[in-house]
DNA sequence: AGTGGCCCCTGGCGGC
DNA sequence: TGCCGCCAGGGGCCAC
């Protein structure tokens, strides 16, 4: 599940790749509804003989930048990929779209369709509704405070909720709270300063040290992220995630799942309280 | 404000 | 081996 570190690789590998300057020689959408709700041959339009000028993400969101002004936003959502690819190699079965540059292809590869291309003159209508970007320096631990202390919601749920935090998903949420100690029933009112403090601290370390390992590549199905194909590294530091029923790193309780919000939540009962 | 349910999708996997 | 049915999960939407 590409989450704010393996987005943050896509975003890196692209502008490192060379898609800045690049001009959009054409455009092949192959599924759809991959573009939102903008008729194939607008989004056509919108995109060929443009350039791109910029590469930026904001939480989950890859955002492009074209020479007109106009912004091509890109969410992955849960399989989704962007890679760039030699123009002579064949087509993949699940390839949803595909833009193709003088010598090579950005190709959105999505096996389970949840992914979006939005093409818009309007991007702040997505990027606005979003919390603030975890690693920003603006995003202090008094702000994270004062974001939680009124809230009666979990942490699990807050965590995974962009307007409240931008980028955090599944994974991170439940490394960020293994990591703060914090257990992922308690309330956003229910933390103390020095937890409130904590949790900051673990957010930023948690997201900071899988951009380091160029993000979490799960073994089955969820294929990898990074545009150049290969797997991020971050999967072996993982604490809590997906490890049911294995012992904790740290004390040896068995790692416990729960549902929270139709969302699975691994935690250790002993560490985190 | 918070939660639950459902939907979108399909590969992978467990059960038989 | 082969088939069936379930599950994962980000986010939008709706009901309560």
């Amino acid at each position: 599940m590409p989450e704010l570190p393996e987005v943050e690789t896509v975003c890196r590998d692209l502008r490192t790749g060379g898609v800045i300057g690049e001009k959009i020689i054409d455009v092949l959408v192959l599924w759809e509804k991959s573009i939102a709700d903008l008729h194939p041959d607008q989004f056509r339009a919108g995109l060929v003989n443009n350039t791109i000028i910029s590469v930026t993400r904001r939480g989950k969101y890859i955002h492009l930048v074209l020479h007109t002004g106009t912004s091509l936003l890109i969410h992955l959502r849960m399989t989704g990929s962007l890679t760039l690819r030699d123009i002579h190699q064949t087509n993949d079965l699940h390839d949803r779209v595909i833009i193709q540059f003088t010598n090579y292809n950005l190709v959105f590869h999505d096996p389970r369709k949840f992914g979006r291309m939005i093409l818009t003159n309007n991007p702040e209508l997505w990027l606005d509704a979003l919390g603030p970007e975890p690693l920003h320096d603006d995003f202090t631990a008094a702000v994270l405070y004062e974001r939680l202390h009124h809230r009666k919601a979990r942490l699990k749920t807050l965590l995974l909720d962009q307007k409240f935090i931008a980028g955090i998903g599944n994974i991170y949420a439940d490394e960020t709270l293994f990591l703060a100690k914090i257990h992922p029933c308690r309330t956003g009112e229910s933390l103390s300063k020095e937890e409130a403090f904590a949790l900051h601290r673990a957010i930023q370390h948690t997201l900071r040290s899988a951009i380091t390992n160029r993000g979490t590549s799960l073994g089955t199905g969820d294929g990898n992220f990074t545009s150049k194909g290969e797997a991020g590294q971050h999967g072996r530091q993982l604490q809590v995630f997906r490890r049911t029923q294995t012992p904790c790193y740290i004390c040896q309780t068995p790692i416990e799942k729960i549902i929270i919000n139709q969302r699975s939540t691994h935690f250790c009962p002993h560490c985190q309280k």
